[in-house]
DNA sequence: TGTACATCAGTGAACGCGCGTTCACTGATGTAC
DNA sequence: TGTACATCAGTGAACGCGCGTTCACTGATGTAC
């Protein structure tokens, strides 16, 4: 067979990269398949090559996005380490809470990009929305070993407060506000963690 | 001249109510013209006496519910009343993150309903929704009787938690656990203003 | 008061562009001999 | 090793639908006389 059998899945992999940025950036909606292809340095026939339709490359972007860093995310939860639990919390806050992040247009948590539309998406793709929450509220509860270091309400409350204050953020025009919901999400969450 | 002097208000007004509900429902690129207007009981020509464009209904629907409930809130902060300030937050705190709030999909906030849309529109809208939120800090940092009753990182922090939990709850397809972040918001919120 | 007229809100057919999707093709690559 | 062949990823022109927008019209209403 012509091709090497991992080419197909390397252009595949670039192009739901592609499309995983332009969606954050853009939404579901404003980017086309072309923007896409084009993006991934191919041309619009190609496509269905791939995936049977545009839907199926939103599940497919989002999901991929979503599911990578609950992974990460878990994985970092569980992690056997003499760091403390608070930690692990602390540095999840002051990541996602960071400027880095509310400046990331590209790479930025898809809870803060696409609230509205994965609430009017697919099943799938809110499941994945799911999994990623339960991801972070995993690590704030500090699962690891074995013993919770935290209680649900005050995990599931950050993790609203985290995700909150970046949603509000990002859709402020006045940036020294935006700025200033940040740091008071930020502050008020590593109260809540001391 | 012809039909009364309030009668294309009238009918202006009936279009950007039924925009509103719409919209907030659906997000902007998933209404049509046709829609907004069948469901205020007219036809597609008549939409270009009132508007010029869908977008000029966009900003239309969304900055008069933003600024409507804008100002109601600026109102209630302001109403000279023997009840406490606590007692203001905690009404706006106990209506907010409400399961009535929740289920409510056609009267729900827009800051909830629409925060990606609003995020990538233009900065008119942005500037109501702006508008929004400074009501709602206003009100939670206690500015009745001109002494303020709540520091403004609270006050931020709690319009954060208020929109994060909204925002989780609605997108999670699992029914029970948006309503435990959303009870959990609301708990957390509650002990803030202690 | 009644009738002719002027206005303009509302109608619905039609236009045209954008974009998702299809399709006949091309040409790069691996395999067979 | 070199050459012919088969496969199928990638190309780009074309299709067709949906929807924003336009436009010639209709008919309801207020005004003039």
């Amino acid at each position: 067979m012509p091709y090497s059998s991992e080419h197909k899945q390397k252009t595949r992999s670039s192009i739901v990269e592609s499309a995983r940025v332009l969606f954050n950036r853009h939404g579901f909606k404003d980017v086309t398949i072309d923007m896409v292809m084009e993006n991934a340095g191919l041309t619009r026939g190609g496509f269905y090559n791939h995936f049977n339709s545009k839907e199926a490359l939103y599940k497919a972007a989002v999901s991929s996005f979503l599911m990578g860093r609950g992974a990460r995310w878990r994985a970092d939860a569980g992690i056997d380490t003499t760091k403390h639990d608070q930690d692990m919390a602390r540095q999840m806050i002051q990541g996602y809470l960071s400027s880095e992040h509310l400046g990331d247009l590209d790479g930025q948590c898809p809870m803060i990009a696409l609230p509205s539309d994965i609430a009017r998406s697919s099943p799938d793709v809110q499941s994945s929305y799911q999994e990623l929450l339960e991801a972070m509220v995993w690590l704030f509860e500090g699962n690891s070993n074995g013993h919770k270091a935290r209680s649900r309400q005050e995990a599931l409350s950050l993790a609203a407060l985290c995700v909150g204050g970046m949603v509000l953020a990002r859709t402020l025009p006045d940036s020294a506000l935006a700025e200033e919901v940040r740091l008071a999400a930020h502050h008020t969450a590593f109260e809540m963690t001391e």
